[in-house]
DNA sequence: ACAAAAGTGTTGCGGCTACACCCATGA
DNA sequence: TCATGGGTGTAGCCGCAACACTTTTGT
């Protein structure tokens, strides 16, 4: 039975787990906590949701202060609710991930924060239940990049199969055989090869390839079984 | 940049998607608002997320409150929040979908609150955003179910395999063959079999499983893929 | 004997893995 | 000419779908 009075209200918030790619390193943005409790503490970036606002919202806008990047894809992951999740106060925190381009983004909107960016496996103790949504967010990210490929998102407009490949080995942490995983992509038909190379890796030099625009939505079918 | 003081709160409820289960048939229960805006509109149980209570709780309460039964699994599906989701207030929403038998819930407790049983596949239009809800749930129920086996939430104790293929198909919405999905359960190696028939079905008689408790948690390998 | 569900066996296809084997080229 | 990453081909394995076939027993 719902009533639109006499129900308590609950300051909710939105927290974000930021991947950042580079050149095979999978990187997570925290933030040393600016007060108290926990001051200093490494915490991931959030923002209370406010009224106007939807909680998508109110994550692009944590995403926009804390990295001056907009138009970025994110995903929520889940909503963590426990009274006492916060020791001062009761908050509601529903989480998202984003997937960025580390040389894009803004520097000193960071700096300025004092985030840091650590590579995924060696993450530190994170605050109150921090942890807890990493991990489930790492584990959406899985699911995601299963279904579709998320090239252009971390490499850009044009890349490399080897690059596509060490991006999802970095996702997923484990190797991919290098021929069957370029044969799996293209399988897929989502991506054209372009007629220029990348001579920096490698004697031969690689074939860049872009997705195809049209399809972008498509993925049938499934690329790494989860 | 977070602080304690100064941030709007917010009405937080949660939508349960229950489901019911009866020989063949998966049902949502629904009921219809009590109240205005859309006073006599088909909507899901929900309530609101009380003080002391995480939203996992207010889930389990609302269920209880609407059918009986406590001790159910339940499973978070998505926040809702756009800020004009409802028309008369700003309400966040938790989803959760439930599994339960239909033949165990409390009849007088549903027929007090007006509720219904819809057939999956006639559902009514229901209020607000909770057409969205309810594709969501059953998209993760999906996903769920072709990971583990959910045969003692929805058929009890034991089951034959004939019950539990028919529960697949009707929360796949798809046949299964008999023999494949046999050998493919049988596989799992997470179900025994007892010296006790059901003859009601058949003049031969279908052994009765059920789940080798110590191995519940397992599931390892995929049932369904979806 | 027949019908009907339970249960088993067989076969073929498709995808994945592992790995061998070319290719191009700078040092 | 050798090392290195790019790229192609292939053989074996495994899971799945399709379907034939056997079993059991009430009518």
């Amino acid at each position: 039975m719902k009533y639109y009075h006499q129900h308590p209200k609950h300051l909710v918030a939105v927290d974000c787990v930021i991947f950042g790619y580079d050149e095979g390193t999978l990187c997570l943005l925290s933030y040393p906590r600016g007060f108290e409790p926990s001051k200093g503490a490494w915490s991931l970036m959030g923002g209370f949701v406010l009224d106007g606002e939807s909680s998508d919202d109110a994550a692009m806008r944590v995403l926009k202060q804390t990295t001056g990047l907009g138009n970025i894809f994110m995903s929520q992951v889940a909503t963590f609710t426990t009274h006492d999740r916060e020791p001062e106060a009761r908050v509601i925190s529903i989480v998202y991930y984003a997937l960025i381009r580390m040389e894009e983004h803004d520097k000193a909107c960071v700096k300025e924060h004092g985030a840091y960016w650590w590579p995924i496996s060696q993450l530190p103790e994170l605050i109150f239940d921090h942890d807890q949504m990493v991990k489930q967010a790492i584990e959406k990210l899985q699911r995601e990049a299963g279904y579709r490929l998320i090239g252009h998102e971390l490499l850009g407009e044009k890349f490399t199969m080897s690059q596509l490949r060490k991006l999802y080995e970095t996702i997923f942490m484990r190797e991919f055989d290098p021929g069957n995983f370029r044969k799996k992509i293209l399988s897929l038909d989502v991506l054209e090869r372009l007629n220029e190379k990348d001579i920096s890796e490698s004697r031969k030099g690689a074939f860049y390839y872009r997705s195809k625009r049209e399809l972008t939505k498509r993925g049938l079918d499934r690329i790494v079984k989860v």
